[in-house]
DNA sequence: AGAAATTTGTCCGTATGTATC
DNA sequence: AGATACATACGGACAAATTTC
């Protein structure tokens, strides 16, 4: 049965099982979570759906993965849930941004600001701008 | 999101930013380009397209893709360096900036703005806030 | 010291279902 | 209808880091 997918995608849900089994303790702090081969084993799902499951906890910081080792849990999450790291939004354009594109001045422009971080210290904030496309 | 294609297909945009970043240096000859599955994430886009927008770099000569291993920006570049002005310059603050952050509404952060252009055309312009850092 | 096994990382090709232009 | 694109999912193969024998 290859792929429909109502509802809630299959990664979501192993993550979320993989997820109650960490904060259960089930999974304790530092201990290593099953390997992939295992788990796709267990879930009866392909290593890609696995990997992605994976990766939401790592977002979530439920789990760290070190290569060639394998996926640990993460001790105490009580971190917030996302604060968002990505975000677009669209703008009137100022004097100086007009001037680049050479646009009227109140011209929308798409701005996307990326905030990069490293552990919980923001480094930096990119905010790119360009001209909306979308009413051509 | 789903799926406007206005002007140009989305693989062709996004190998142009690959291509920029090629050419620019930002990836250094010989490094490996972000797996595919970063990409999908840089760039909200399906993996089949970003494979798209991959082959298009390798067609041109931009890059090599090994097995296993990864895709290699290639050397090469005879290509006149892109047109891009840069400036730097200190400002402070503001509510959001300073949110993210984690300082105080005011603190003096660096700005640096970079003019991405083809040809005439402006294409986008980035901005990079980051903490000033050198009092440390 | 070295070979093998384990495990994660990455790419390859394909497929299904949905949505928009 | 067709092209483009998204999200999801499968299975396979090769690469690289780590552990085990």
């Amino acid at each position: 049965m290859p792929t429909p997918h109502y509802g809630q995608p299959r990664y979501r849900a192993i993550a979320d099982k993989l997820r109650e089994q960490i904060e259960s303790g089930a999974i304790p702090p530092g201990a290593l979570l099953p390997a992939e081969s295992l788990l796709t084993a267990d879930f009866r799902a392909a290593r890609g759906t696995i990997r992605k499951a994976i990766a939401v906890l790592r977002e979530e910081g439920f789990a760290t993965t070190e290569h060639g080792r394998g996926t640990y849990a993460s001790p105490q999450t009580k971190n917030p849930p996302n604060e968002t790291d990505a975000r677009q939004r669209v703008m009137p354009a100022d004097a100086r941004l007009a001037a680049l594109f050479r646009v009227e001045v109140g011209t929308t422009l798409i701005e996307q600001e990326k905030v990069i971080r490293q552990g919980e210290q923001v480094k930096a904030v990119v905010r790119t701008y360009h001209v909306d496309d979308t009413g051509q």
